[in-house]
DNA sequence: GCTAATAACTTGTAATTACAAGTTATTATT
DNA sequence: AATAATAACTTGTAATTACAAGTTATTAGC
């Protein structure tokens, strides 16, 4: 891992821990560089990092502030969608358990050749917060060099560590859609809320560092209670 | 103007133009360097700009590739709602004037103490895309060092246009909260839609160039039509 | 005691050099 | 002709130096 890597991931685990606290300022960057044994350049681009991530903002002058720390549900953030929250009790129940199917006719994103020949993964799940069902998650994954991806259990983890931690996958970017739409029987049961309820459906097409692998998903979202929070 | 960000507007303009289309590669940092008489971490500052703001994404080993550009309506992006939209046909309206009123009850961010005791100014404006309404905008923008704000006119222009332009504010980041609703009476009749219709509501915190200055909006979107695009 | 100049910080921009690591086209070998 | 090694690209990481520009604390002068 490289060096700036390494100092972005510590000063954001830091920051995370309250180690740092919103408005406290980091050491200036001379004073990072003489305590990692780093150069101005290498501590820029951590700091840079933290920057576009949200975790601190930048005054010429002043230093390095840190910002709040997102307490909502932060799906719309790049990084998986367990890691916003701290403590509140967020839990996954899988429904259909992953499957290769062929990728659905009219699909909401246009597909390569690679990923239209590949096939595709098709798995739902549901995830509450607090015992009560927020996210009705419908993803779909190109069937592209992920060997055993079926038979794996997603349960209380989410998909996203799986796909870091098994096959060196990550989120680089991505885009979405997002609409305020009358929810449909079947998602209103496993939302628990009244048919014709308004919904919040996000299609997602996520981008990795595998280059031509993307992974979709069409969100559900119950937001009576809790906002989709997000920075940008 | 630094060099870097001049790089940076004329590849984003020329990628926006069409110069470089979606897949294409822009040419090598090298050549960027040979080109405008620049160094490499000149170059690469502009690019990273580049990828950070989603024009381009870059591969090791290969080049910087050009991302498609988004086409739907960039209500999520950083810049101004009107830039995403290219050729469609953006109407606003102003529906309240400016003025000058005290902040809300209850408002939906925290409110720091300056910006409690300098006073709020208020407007709402409707925006029309192919003359049908889509959004309903409520906006708060504290009254700091704003002056003759109120005598301005919006009609046709976009608010951020007019904050950069004038008061040489630019929008740096920001934090919002969506949710699906059920649209009041008042909303409904704004966006020509059914009592009742889903609507999505964002609530915007808008953080600006200068310190301590951030700019609040309330957005009811019909997203019958047209979905909310963003990238991340 | 107050004010203004200054010094000592902070981050921002930029050139230079060097090598590592990934990709692609070329060349040599079989 | 197909394959494997290689060379010539590409971007990624990192140290070094220098000065500009904004902020804050100190100091000198009144």
């Amino acid at each position: 891992m490289p060096y700036y890597r390494r100092l972005y991931e510590l000063l954001r685990k830091h920051i995370r821990e309250g180690v740092y606290k919103e408005g406290d300022l980091l050491p200036s960057e001379n004073e990072l560089c003489s305590l990692y044994q780093l150069t101005r350049p290498t501590v820029r681009q951590a700091l840079s990092a933290l920057v576009n991530d949200g975790y601190i903002r930048k005054q010429q002058g002043k230093g390095s502030i840190v910002n709040k720390i997102p307490q909502g549900i932060g799906i719309l953030s790049v990084s998986g969608t367990t890691t916003a929250l701290k403590n509140q009790n967020l839990k996954t129940i899988t429904i259909e358990k992953p499957r290769v199917i062929t990728w659905p006719g009219n699909f909401m994103f246009g597909l390569s050749e690679t990923e239209k020949e590949s096939g595709c993964i098709y798995m739902t799940r549901l995830r509450l917060l607090n015992e009560l069902p927020i996210f009705y998650d419908i993803s779909y994954i190109p069937n592209i060099n992920l060997p055993r991806f079926t038979a794996r259990k997603f349960d209380n983890r989410s998909l996203f560590d799986v796909l870091r931690k098994t096959y060196q996958l990550e989120i680089t970017s991505g885009e979405q859609k997002i609409r305020a739409i009358k929810a449909e029987q079947k998602v209103c049961d496993f939302l628990q809320i009244r048919t014709g309820h308004p919904v919040l459906h996000m299609e997602r097409k996520m981008h990795t560092n595998r280059p031509g692998l993307n992974i979709y998903s069409s969100i559900y979202c119950n937001t009576r209670e809790h906002a989709i929070y997000g920075t940008f």
